[in-house]
DNA sequence: GCATCAGGTGTACGGCGTACACCCACCGGT
DNA sequence: ACCGGTGGGTGTACGCCGTACACCTGATGC
């Protein structure tokens, strides 16, 4: 009992050290699962006591993508258009790989904060100086739109979330035995077989199916080339509106 | 007090008339205000009475996204793969609009239900049919993403949600003067000159400069058929995995 | 005429965000 | 050496939320 208490050792609470925690704390049990009220415990402090640091929750969400957002490299230098694009939304996408809850609270927030218009703004500049018009700069910027955070809507993938990995260690989608497995993909094919078709390799010398592993990351890259070769072509050929086809 | 009580007059609960009292719900006071107590009042009834229906608010949710499909235009037949697509997207995207809460709950399912499935099956199969191997399909489709609903992530665009223009019925974004509106544009141009070139149209006569207004549909048109142009030039050259650019 | 049971009810619990009043340790000024 | 102010942490309380559980009731089948 000569201990001092908590909250006497307890070093002072800032605007910092609770937007840190947060986003600490969303890495280990989820958005979903961080409210105020836990991450005050998490500080070992009242619930209230985070008011005096932030307004309220969307500002403590917005402050948590502002620390998202300094932790995407800056632009290149020295580089074409293309491959500074490139970097940079690689660079955003290992972010949010690292917070998986970044791109819920991205897309939740309407975020007009400082830090995402100048990252945007930033994306932008790239275009322009590499010889983007301001009006071709704008509908690239649209056709890219989430993807220059690094994500896109995955249609097919896991539930995910951090909790899913979490405390039983186990994660795995495949704890179904294999014929258990074969049997669910037998069903799919049969309501669903364009779906099925996509979606599973050729079958095997064993005569079984399985699933194709489905690189994300590969994906990503697809498409985002996809879209990157799209628009060096209207750059390249001079586009301007109304003259589409 | 003749009057037989609402609960004797009222017809009977069931599935769907749950599922269609939400989804006008939300229509009318958006996504975020739809609460199971909520949905219970508008249906005359008291809040567990949902629960004989819905096994929780997730599958409400699910049910919606049901009833959401649904709306989508079937695909339509005899014409080439790209158009197909094209206008089948586009009839998603109507539905959209009609529904704002219909994003929002698109992209916080994880949605295997079998409507969501039905929808991604069908889009495939115009893929595959339209002359796409499995394995491109299967990227153009993670390209495709979440356009294949016809929506993405517009990163300018406002709050927006059924209540901006709700009760007061000014709703519009300019309730500011003129004048104020100029300085918030010329702040704007200081801190993030490159947004700003890109959001604003040149000068006027009078010297003033003025928001460009931003065609959403148009953008949108314009991201989906750049896409849709990069699908058809990787099928019509026959990509195949592992000979990328 | 009675049992069954689907569908509607009432109460209660544990969570959430946060308003508001408070208290106290520290500070600079006198 | 005192003292008023103030910034940061506290305690209590309110009104929401989703939903578990026990209960009641009126129609239906035998």
């Amino acid at each position: 009992m000569a201990r001092p208490s908590a909250a006497a050792t307890r070093p002072r609470l800032n605007r910092h050290r609770v937007l840190t925690a947060a986003a600490a704390l969303a890495d280990r049990i989820g958005i979903e699962a961080l409210s105020m009220r836990r991450l005050a415990q998490e500080l070992d402090v009242v619930p209230m006591a985070l008011y005096k640091h932030v307004a309220n929750k969307e500002q403590l969400l917005d402050g948590m993508v502002e620390l998202l957002v300094a932790e995407i490299d800056p632009p290149a230098t020295g580089v074409d258009w293309r491959t500074a694009i490139r970097l940079r939304v690689l660079s955003a996408r290992r972010v949010l790989l690292r917070h998986p809850w970044g791109r819920s609270v991205l897309e939740s927030r309407t975020s007009r904060t400082p830090a995402v218009l100048g990252y945007i703004d930033s994306v932008i500049g790239t275009f322009r100086t590499g010889g983007f018009s301001d009006e071709l700069t704008h509908h690239v910027m649209h056709a890219l739109g989430s993807r220059m955070w690094g994500f896109t809507q995955e249609l097919f993938d896991e539930p995910a979330g951090p909790d899913a990995s979490g405390a039983d260690g186990s994660g795995a989608d495949e704890d179904a035995s294999p014929e258990v497995q074969q049997a669910m993909l037998q069903a799919l094919a049969e309501h669903f077989p364009n779906i099925a078709a996509t979606v599973l390799t050729a079958t095997h010398d064993d005569g079984t199916v399985v699933a194709r592993g489905c690189d994300d990351q590969a994906e990503f890259e697809f498409a985002l080339d996809l879209m990157l070769d799209g628009f060096e072509r209207l750059r390249a050929t001079g586009w301007s509106p109304r003259v589409g086809h």
